[in-house]
DNA sequence: CCGCCAACATCTACAATGTAGAAATTGATC
DNA sequence: GATCAATTTCTACATTGTAGATGTTGGCGG
């Protein structure tokens, strides 16, 4: 139970993204909510390929929708977490949570000391 | 400012073993502590390597403390976060935790329905 | 003395993840 | 039927994650 490794930092943002788009969680939306929060942009390659590595190992999973016919428009790949994944996923985060327990967010979120 | 990446899964929680141990940081101990507080063992091969890499970019800097002779000792290799670890270290978390909110812990912290 | 043991660090190699960018697909519109 | 937009797919390479074997240093038992 659990003896696999935890997810990487990047997969991990990926899980966050499909956990919060639900039913509507396809590379874009899952691009734009990772740009939009974290205030970086990402290559949507990043993204499939992460994507595609989780769907081997059963984490995720995906099916086709309709084309919906709004000027161009191909199917989009719809994705989801299974169990599996959401097990890992659990894991990864609790982990981190653990390590990071007491510490004090004022020693790492102030990058200077204001007099000099 | 902050145009690099971020730090990986296993670089942060180095980073927070780091913050925890202050002075008494090293090897070691950073190790230890990753084990106790995650549940899951690292060899120290890893967490060098890690502590390499970081230093090289200047995360991190190390210095060789006194070997205290109890039983058989080498020189402890001390480690400590620099303005720059502290800065990248702070952006990986932020970006973290914004992703992480508004998620629901309950969604992804229960494995199965209680009922099957 | 000498060989062993303990506490640490170093090195090497390989697997897994992170990431970008270019190309392909698809249907709509003109 | 050429072009455009929304989306996925493919490919390749850089960076991180990780283990394990090996080297170093001194105390200790005998």
């Amino acid at each position: 139970m659990g003896k696999d490794g935890y997810l990487g930092e990047f997969e991990i943002k990926v899980m966050m993204a499909l956990i919060r788009l639900g039913p509507n969680a396809y590379g874009m939306t899952i691009r734009r909510d990772i740009s939009e929060r974290t205030g970086r942009d990402v290559s949507i390659g990043a993204i499939y390929a992460t994507l595609d590595r989780m769907e081997r190992k059963g984490y995720v999973s995906s099916r086709k929708g309709e084309a919906t016919p709004e000027r161009g428009n191909r199917a989009k790949r719809y994705f989801k977490i299974e169990a599996p994944g959401k097990r890992i996923y659990a894991e990864s985060w609790n982990a981190m949570d653990k390590m990071r327990e007491g510490l004090d967010d004022g020693l790492v979120t102030t990058f200077e000391p204001v007099g000099a």
